[in-house]
RNA sequence: GCCCCCGUCGUCUAGCGGCCUAGGACGCCGGCCUCUCACGCCGGUAGCGUGGGUUCGAAUCCCAUCGGGGGUACCA
């Protein structure tokens, strides 16, 4: 072991002793069962929609508990870092109403909430194990490593730095003062305790119980000496800001099952009470014929901001979200389904295959609840942000925008469906704008063409329809005005009577309806034309005529 | 290679030894409604990975096997 006096000459000589940080971060007071729980975004990319999920999850446990959520910034790999992370982090996590108690913009008393800046707490800690033995100075090089490494798969052993691998782990002392002497660059090893082949089990609160290897490997926990600042790795910030934050309750992703053995030596070498964890199945992706972690580079939907570019409805997404967490929540409705909350114990334990079809039909079902003006304004805020234009035309007619939701939505007892995200209301509500419709250019308009109603037909029945119309209140006599049209320019009355001698019509009651559709909406579908001709007037429904009357 | 986790309709799941000839939801298919598309309503499709046990009885318990996922980094 090395002297003491080496090892302080590692550190500044002002660093506090353990006790400093036990004091200056005390425990919480909480009532009883009150959880402590903690979101760690890393700032290597953006931010999953797996994310969001966890993160759920942790407040949603905070919460009900009176407990504490609060996020720490886990970037202490800097090189990986990513520019802009943390600002299309903090736009997401707003977007869907995440916020925590404590974080790095809030503050809070623990903090900072950034690892990054915690390099004096992880120091105290790093410089107690190795004053304790617990830890040990490695200048072990990547060659060396690679080398053990491969050796160990030749001969089909456990790859690691361990035991008689472990080449630093008992040198002398004198070596270690000579490579220091000469500059070499140097990281801390923990020292794992010598019980090889023992077996460890803890309790997942999600999971239950689990078994496996006690660790073997003496992993690094804090960086090379070649770097500043001088950052701990995942494992040994676990456990120290952990601790130190007070978490009682570490939800994370459930590939961090296999490191438990290593983080329960670790809280046991620090003097650390053993923490609670609930490791949480990873949201997948259908591909080919098998499943994988949802992944941010390869698909786009994994990406919050595929959401927000979407617009996708948050409530709608939080539902769905909570109900692949808990199988129950999805059985209740939406409101209900917000409100209620979410069991560890209840998590599934698969790993769910996210479905966007599943998710477009709980959004359109909560569009449909609804209103016409909470439709809009939802709208007009992601039309700021995404499509500058329609916000424009929306607020220069909001009278025509709230008259055209209001078809077969107000006043109906099944709202019509058509929405389901925000970038749709274009396509399904355009044409009630003058400026945004796309009038047919006349008989010949592709749209029309499909129907095979002869041209001047077409015209006939267009320059008839307008010339006799009425802006009627009752949907029946309104279309009776079709009716009619239709029946003078020899138009079978229904389908069938058309299938039974295709030739003797020039199409049946639903081609000469279809030609007032597209004339007035530009589509073969839409909602009742009744109800959008009330939207728009008299004047503007006539004006829609004009490419097939002339 | 070694270690760990997981395996019910296409998908999300209910199921904790008899209530299961496996229930629900989404999807899909068919029908009704109908001037289109939706909505709504009615009906249908489809699953316990496989093989052995244990038991009067197994989706449920045990073992094996196969398949999937994760870890085995100075990434988190």
């Amino acid at each position: 072991m090395l002297d003491r006096a080496v090892i302080d000459a590692l550190f500044p000589a002002d660093l506090p002793e353990p006790e400093h940080w036990e004091q200056r971060y005390p425990a919480r007071q909480l009532p009883d069962g009150a959880k402590v729980t903690r979101f760690g975004p890393s700032p290597t990319g953006f931010v999953h929609i797996g994310g969001i999920y966890v993160a759920t999850i942790d407040q949603d446990v905070a919460r009900r508990s009176e407990g504490r959520y609060l996020v720490r910034v886990e970037d202490t790999d800097q090189s990986r870092e990513v520019e802009g992370a943390l600002e299309q982090f903090e736009r997401g996590f707003a977007y869907f109403g995440l916020q925590a108690d404590e974080d790095a913009v809030r503050g809070g008393e623990y903090s900072p909430y950034r690892q990054s800046e915690r390099e004096q707490i992880y120091l105290t800690y790093v410089r107690h194990l190795l004053r304790e033995g617990r830890a040990y100075i490695d200048f072990a090089t990547k060659d060396e490593l690679a080398s053990i490494t491969a050796r160990q798969q030749a001969t089909k052993l456990p790859t690691g730095y361990y035991g008689s691998w472990a080449i630093w782990r008992d040198a002398d002392a004198a070596d270690v003062q000579a490579k220091l002497d000469a500059g070499e660059p140097w990281v801390v090893r923990f020292r794992a305790p010598d019980d090889t082949g023992q077996r460890v089990r803890f309790t997942d609160a999600i999971r239950g119980t689990i078994e496996a290897e006690a660790n073997r490997n003496d992993v690094v926990i804090l960086k090379s000496s070649d770097q500043s600042p001088r950052l701990p790795t995942y494992h040994f910030a676990h456990a120290v800001d952990d601790h130190l934050m007070r978490v009682n309750l570490v939800i994370r992703g459930d590939e961090w099952i296999s490191s438990v053995p290593t983080h329960q030596q670790l809280f046991e070498a620090l003097g650390f009470e053993p923490i609670q964890y609930a490791h949480i199945a990873p949201l997948m992706k259908q591909e080919g014929g098998s499943k994988r972690k949802l992944s941010k580079r390869k698909d786009p939907e994994a990406s919050v901001d595929f959401y927000l570019e979407a617009g996708y409805p948050v409530p709608a997404v939080l539902y769905y979200l909570r109900g692949l967490a808990n199988g129950r929540l999805a059985e209740m409705p939406l409101a209900e389904a917000l409100d209620a909350p979410i069991n560890l114990d209840e998590c599934g334990v698969a790993g769910p295959l996210v479905d966007l079809v599943k998710l477009d039909d709980l959004a359109a079902d909560y569009v449909a609840t609804l209103s016409g003006e909470e439709i809009l304004a939802s709208v007009l805020e992601w039309a700021e942000r995404f499509d500058p234009e329609l916000k424009a035309v929306l607020e220069s007619s909001r009278e025509l925008a709230l008259r055209a939701l209001a078809v077969e939505r107000e006043g109906v007892e099944n709202p019509r469906k058509d929405l389901k995200k925000w970038s749709e209301f274009r396509a399904v509500y355009g044409f009630f704008f003058p400026q945004l419709h796309q009038a047919a250019t006349g008989p010949e308009d592709e749209r029309i063409a499909a129907l095979g109603v002869p041209a001047d037909v077409v015209r006939a029945v267009a320059s008839d329809f307008v010339s006799a119309y009425q802006q009627l209140d009752d949907g029946q006599e309104w279309f009776q005005q079709i009716r009619d049209v239709a029946a003078k320019h020899g138009f079978a009355k229904n389908a069938k009577e058309l299938k039974k001698d295709p030739d003797a019509y020039p199409g049946s009651i639903r081609e000469a309806s279809q030609i007032i559709r597209i004339a007035i909406t530009g589509s073969t579908r839409s909602p009742d034309l009744h109800s959008i001709t009330q939207a728009l007037g008299a004047e503007e429904t006539l004006r829609r005529f004009d490419n097939l009357v002339g």
